[in-house]
DNA sequence: ATTACACTTCGGTGAGCGCCGAATCGTCCG
DNA sequence: CGGACGATTCGGCGCTCACCGAAGTGTAAT
């Protein structure tokens, strides 16, 4: 890494991390990201609506995040698709966002309330699921054996054979070739949630099986009634977080931070 | 979360990831957590002086840093110990840091010269081996079936095997009971090096046979003899990662990023 | 006591940057 | 072809904040 150059200057690279963090030190585009941690992709337009600032404002923010490598493009004609970058860079957001300090927001609407209440209740985080279902999925199974943690997290036999049971495929079916599984730091509880392959492979299965269904826009995650009994059963799972959210249904709104400017 | 105050105003609490990232976000204050990701303590004085900037700036940026969560302090008469909060802490600064896009940077000295290159040889990462050293065991572990690597990283029962012969606790000696193995982006190599309890355990291994030893200020690890002999019978290290560092000696000198003033 | 030392507080300065609106570019649709 | 629309560029405004030095506080050494 060290280089000496013709004129007998060397130079060295370095991380740089300050560089990294600036880009995630701005409200806006911490809320971009934190928007795009659901895993899909969003048009520049929505995302500056989202954010609420103006779409001049957005498109620069864009510019650096995708520079940054925090990002991944995709024109289309007119538009540009935004997606985070990949799994690294997702996973590292949701560590920093269990890190990070909480601050009080003002909800100014009902629809807004309802749509928070949503979101602490069942979400997607990248690929897995969270919220009070997630952290209440990853506890249960801990209660049940089925994960070990002591300094981190594993799957025991027992958990191998319960995945296998419910034809989860999760990779791990000899000594030498177990299933990945980790935590990942809920941002709304302070508790943890599944993620990893393991994590991964159960949102999928409780997907095809409509355990839960995804709102069309954003990251939230309702439980069907099929949903509730599978995880009463398989899991014990409590009431409380099987119930619907307790006022309206999620809305579809990406109403998710306040505005600095009133419209 | 979601709170009526007496007013009937409503606000909820969501975590500030741009505020978390604002920390980082200044040169001086990532130098300082990046100095302390070699996990040990160090004073103020010895901080500003790292970072080069006057103790009455590093004293703002260490409250800010304390105050925020990343940064624990202990005071000792007229002197303020730093070391990072905790293990959650230095994890996500090492991926964070692995994200990190690569900044150019002047080398001033022969001694920064070496310095650098010691670092990029074998160093401390927290609680286990980075660098060269550090990729080069998590690769030649994978060679040999120790590890297996796909989507994630787990110990085999070979690899189980060899950390008991070698007498290295490991606590993963049942199906229910499985070692924690992570890997963390290296910043050097932008290849992965182990972590997790089996890293942790790992490096206390080798230092307490002393097949490594620790600079007495700093981060800079070097293999003995008996580390070079012991490396290349357990897991065939070739032998340009065991050789000492090319140049001098590790220099004990603090100067790792270029400070911005030259006083 | 006196001196030395580690750290802190405070005032002032300068640079960086996030914001918008207006104008523009390019694509899609009727 | 013309109008609508999504995104971009640019200029200018205002705020935030990292920096230093000088003075101050409290602890340790002589």
């Amino acid at each position: 890494m060290i280089r000496w150059d013709a004129d007998h200057e060397s130079t060295a690279e370095t991380p740089d991390l300050a560089a990294l963090a600036a880009l995630l030190a701005d409200r806006t585009r911490a809320a971009i990201c934190i928007a795009l941690l659901d895993g899909g992709t969003w048009t520049a337009g929505e995302l500056a609506e989202y954010a609420g600032v103006a779409p001049s404002t957005a498109t620069e923010h864009l510019n650096l995040l995708v520079a940054g490598g925090l990002l991944a493009e995709e024109r289309r004609g007119r538009r540009r698709h935004l997606r985070l970058a990949g799994p690294d860079t997702a996973e590292t957001l949701e560590n920093l966002a269990g890190l990070a300090p909480y601050r009080r927001v003002r909800i100014r609407s009902l629809a807004e309330a309802n749509h928070r209440r949503a979101l602490h209740h069942a979400r997607t985080c990248y690929d897995h699921i969270a919220g009070a279902l997630g952290v209440a999925l990853a506890e249960a199974m801990t209660e049940r054996g089925l994960l070990v943690r002591e300094n981190g997290v594993e799957l025991t036999g027992a958990g191998a054979a319960w995945l296998a049971a419910l034809g989860i495929p999760h990779g791990g079916h000899s000594p030498a070739h177990r299933a990945h599984v980790r935590t990942c730091l809920d941002w709304t509880s302070r508790r943890r949630h599944l993620s990893g392959a393991v994590g991964a492979a159960l949102y999928r299965h409780a997907l095809e099986q409509r355990w839960i269904i995804k709102a069309p826009a954003g990251r939230i995650l309702a439980v069907t009634e099929a949903g509730r009994a599978a995880f009463q059963r398989e899991l014990g799972l409590p009431a409380e977080v099987l119930a619907p959210a307790p006022a309206a249904p999620p809305a579809p709104d990406r109403t998710d931070i306040t505005p600095r400017r009133p419209g």
